[in-house]
DNA sequence: GTCTATAGCCGGATAGAC
DNA sequence: GTCTATCCGGCTATAGAC
């Protein structure tokens, strides 16, 4: 068939995993589900990509490089007060959960995965600290922008925030309660704002 | 060998499974494992179980049950006040997943297994609702006992506990960061505190 | 009832034709 | 470079000897 580069190759089946992964779950994403998804061979697979486990490492290590802060800084820029920007973001992200659940679904199974394989797990902790990283920029932005302060460290706040936002996707994905989880966002962005001070 | 009921088998089955689970993992939970791991030949497994997902079923249904409701009630006990009790009731349950993490990241493997699979799906939300009504039993219980009330109901509450609760055992099992973990679970206890009137 | 043996399938990875 | 064909191992489940 037509000949293509290695790099696009590699792409297109990293696009082609990630479709599976949200569509099907981790079990069922083997190398031949992924080259079908991808309208390839088989052996293309092993051409672009030395094993499995190096692609789902791809899919770990692309979240760690930071896809989806964009997402929630977008929210950061119309905001009229820090409040205002809390509860707008965790609204948004709850949203994001609702519009795409079988990615967040594959997120939490592949970093399981990664955890319990030697290889992969040191991407895992890396995802982690990345999460927490990038939760406590925007509280410091959030801070200095409007002139306030938090009355804890934000790494400490961030951890929170990371917990919220986990243990309100799981329970999403349990229940689609979509009126319970709303109240729950809600909770969620007191839980974070009551640490916010004057200053 | 020896000559053992079918239910005596079915718990033999059980716990290896439960065992097996913990230590290696949902991915090498396979009937090969687990009949290796309760000395068992591999056709005893489907004498006594009709077929690998149905003892799957009985292990998150034992969840269901409620066997773990017992650690967190235990605390309460000896409790002198809501606001030790439920800070007590956290980091009890945060030692619980430092003394046994395989155990609980097999708990969520086990759930997101479920949510992907038809016949399990139903017992993964029921799973979830026992969680919010043990947690929600425990706060009334606790209000009641102390003569105080919540500012909110407490389903919305017991959902927000779950959250925290998920979201710190995610954290931990990244990074196994012993130090934050605690300081978390101490801003979750705030984060429901906050929610407690005099009255 | 309990075992060994095996059927039958699907997985990752590779050999070798073109 | 890209394909088809195949190896080989592990899986669930069952048949059939004892």
């Amino acid at each position: 068939m037509a000949r293509i580069s290695v790099t696009d190759r590699r792409e297109l089946l990293f696009a082609a995993a990630v479709r599976v992964l949200a569509r099907d779950g981790l079990a069922a994403l083997s190398t031949r589900a992924i080259v079908a998804e991808a309208g390839m061979s088989l052996a293309s697979f092993h051409y672009a990509y030395g094993s499995r486990e190096e692609l789902l490492g791809d899919i770990v290590a692309s979240v760690v490089g930071g896809e989806r802060e964009a997402g929630l800084a977008g929210v950061l820029g119309d905001a009229s007060s820090p409040e205002d920007a809390v509860r707008r973001a965790l609204a948004a992200y709850l949203d994001l959960v609702r519009t795409d659940p079988g990615r967040e679904q594959g997120m939490f199974e592949l970093t399981q995965h990664a955890l319990r394989t030697p290889t992969l797990a040191r991407l895992a902790t890396e995802q982690y600290q990345r999460y927490h990283e990038v939760a406590a920029e925007l509280l410091d932005h959030l801070a200095d922008r409007f002139d306030r302060r938090w009355d804890s460290p934000t790494a400490d706040l961030a951890r929170l925030v990371i917990s919220l936002t986990d243990g309100l996707t799981l329970a999403w994905l349990a229940d689609r309660d979509d009126a319970a989880a709303e109240r729950l966002a809600a909770l969620a962005a007191d839980a974070v704002l009551t640490h916010l001070e004057d200053s």
